[in-house]
RNA sequence: CGGGGCGUAGCGCAGUCUGGUAGCGCAUCUGCUUUGGGAGCAGAGGGUCGCGUGUUCAAAUCACGCCGCCCCGACCA
């Protein structure tokens, strides 16, 4: 993408609303643009992000055996009066009448929904067990709204919601969206730590929050440091057996603040102790019976009986993550982004637009990066150099390739590690190998 | 929802107390110079001062009402 084409509106300056890191990179970088208090419109630079975020998200979900559909953001309020939440809810909740005066809701979440399609479409135990999952926008009318996209009344998430004939088996299913949770953080360059969160009535062991670490979280955790740096698990079986992975990530202490246990906390060896800022990203919980139940969902079973289908679900907030991202990754020139979720992976600066022998290297390293499919941001535009540096600072991709009259009259182009600071000064076909190479 | 604050050019702000021709910086546009870390000079454009009602010869400024946004608190992916 030519920047000259592009459309990526900066601002200079921040405005005066933005408090926390984030939110002040994302509206300078022009990543999304408030539409009102909690409601943002998503610029193309952010929309790259999200889209991401999304798609990895997506990726990982599959290979877990989630199976992707997509439920509506309006819903009817029938529903919701079944599983008595419609009452429960509270002013969170956006109601709206249509034109028959019939109430409907601006989903929050899509419990009841999910269990609707599944109780009148599911006969037979042998249709089970299914994860099933969408990646669409939410609302809650959040009393507060802040942080930017952070803390939104619209928001996009990505919730996938369990169906089990049992116990044991909706255990299985927590554990592959547990692994599959940590792989999907890990891959956008996150380290996430699972902490024990509130069951609610349930009860048991069967909830965590993921947590990132980041100086500007926003909440309080207290963990054991070996969780923070725990390797991933690669090439997982998701049919196999998940107990060991689930027992070694749960097995150490880790606590958000309303979960601590000071006592517990400091039977931890002083130097494995981390208490930290952190931001919740996802959430992952298992409730039985409790939609099941009221909305009278179940199959057949083996012997003809009626079985109550065993629930959970799982939520990542996917718009979240962008704030969260650069939460946890940016300096004072701007973001940095980890490759993976970069809107582009290689700015290409033309320091000088007007001069013969830069313009053709520029072009043809430009065109050579396009046909090899490595993103690139092109700045074919006549700004001041100084400019250009700032700028793409600021958007923070992960290389700049920068090339002047200067270092051609060598016959050599610059490349910038936005994230180590990093330079290396060679020929433009090595350059062009080493971002070609690393994709 | 309780408490506090703000709304003046695209962004950041002054002007409001004490009513009298709407300003500054950045950004934008034009020209010349400049050109490897947010250039200089000269010129130009851009405003229903959030909306409404009232007071007044006269309202960004005073009064009342409304709307929007931000911050702190309680709540949350």
């Amino acid at each position: 993408m030519r920047v000259s084409r592009f459309y990526m509106p900066l601002l200079r300056e921040t405005p005066a609303e933005a408090q926390i890191v984030s939110h002040r990179y994302m509206l300078r970088a022009g990543l999304v643009r408030q539409a009102s208090a909690g409601i943002y419109s998503w610029l193309p630079l952010g929309f790259r992000v999200l889209s991401k975020i999304e798609q990895i998200v997506r990726v990982e979900q599959d290979r877990a055996g989630a199976i992707e559909l997509l439920m509506p953001t309006l819903q009817s309020a029938e529903l919701w009066r079944e599983s008595g939440r419609y009452d429960d809810y509270g002013k969170e909740m956006l109601r709206i009448k249509d034109r028959h005066e019939r109430d409907l809701l601006y989903g929050p979440t899509n419990e009841e929904l999910i269990t609707d399609i599944v109780r009148s479409t599911v006969r037979s135990y042998k249709e089970l067990p299914r994860i099933l999952y969408h990646i669409q926008w939410k609302f809650r009318d959040e009393i507060r709204p802040r942080f930017g996209v952070m803390r939104g009344r619209e928001f996009l998430m990505k919730d996938s919601y369990s169906f089990d004939l049992d116990a044991a088996g909706a255990r299985r299913s927590y554990n592959k969206m547990f692994v599959a949770y940590l792989r999907t953080f890990a891959r956008m360059g996150l380290k996430s730590v699972p902490m024990r969160a509130d069951t609610g009535p349930i009860g048991g062991d069967l909830s965590h929050e993921f947590i990132i670490l980041a100086e500007t979280g926003e909440s309080q955790v207290y963990c054991h440091k070996d969780l923070v740096d725990m390797p991933v698990p690669e090439a997982v079986d998701f049919d196999g057996d998940l107990e060991p992975i689930i027992r070694q990530r749960t097995s150490l202490y880790a606590a958000t603040d309303e979960k601590h246990d000071g006592d517990t906390f400091a039977q931890i060896p002083a130097e494995k102790q981390l208490a930290a800022r952190g931001i919740e990203v996802g959430h992952i919980f298992y409730f039985g019976t409790k939609y099941s139940k009221p909305m009278n969902a179940k199959v057949a079973g083996p012997k003809g009986e009626d079985l109550l289908l065993e629930m959970g679900s799982y939520g990542i907030g996917v718009s979240r993550l962008v704030g969260a991202i650069i939460e946890a990754s940016h300096d004072e020139q701007g973001i940095i982004w980890p490759e993976a979720v970069a809107p582009f992976r290689v700015g290409l600066i033309s320091l000088k637009v007007d001069d013969e022998a830069t313009r053709k290297v520029c072009e043809d390293l430009y065109g050579k990066l396009e046909n090899a499919g490595v993103e690139t941001l092109y700045d074919d535009t006549e700004e001041r150099a100084g400019a250009k540096f700032s700028t793409f600072d600021l958007i923070g991709l992960p290389w700049q390739l920068i090339v002047g009259p200067r270092g051609l009259a060598q016959g050599l182009v610059e490349i910038k590690n936005r994230k180590t600071g990093e330079r290396q000064t060679l020929p433009p076909e090595a350059a062009l190998n080493f971002l070609t190479r690393k994709s």
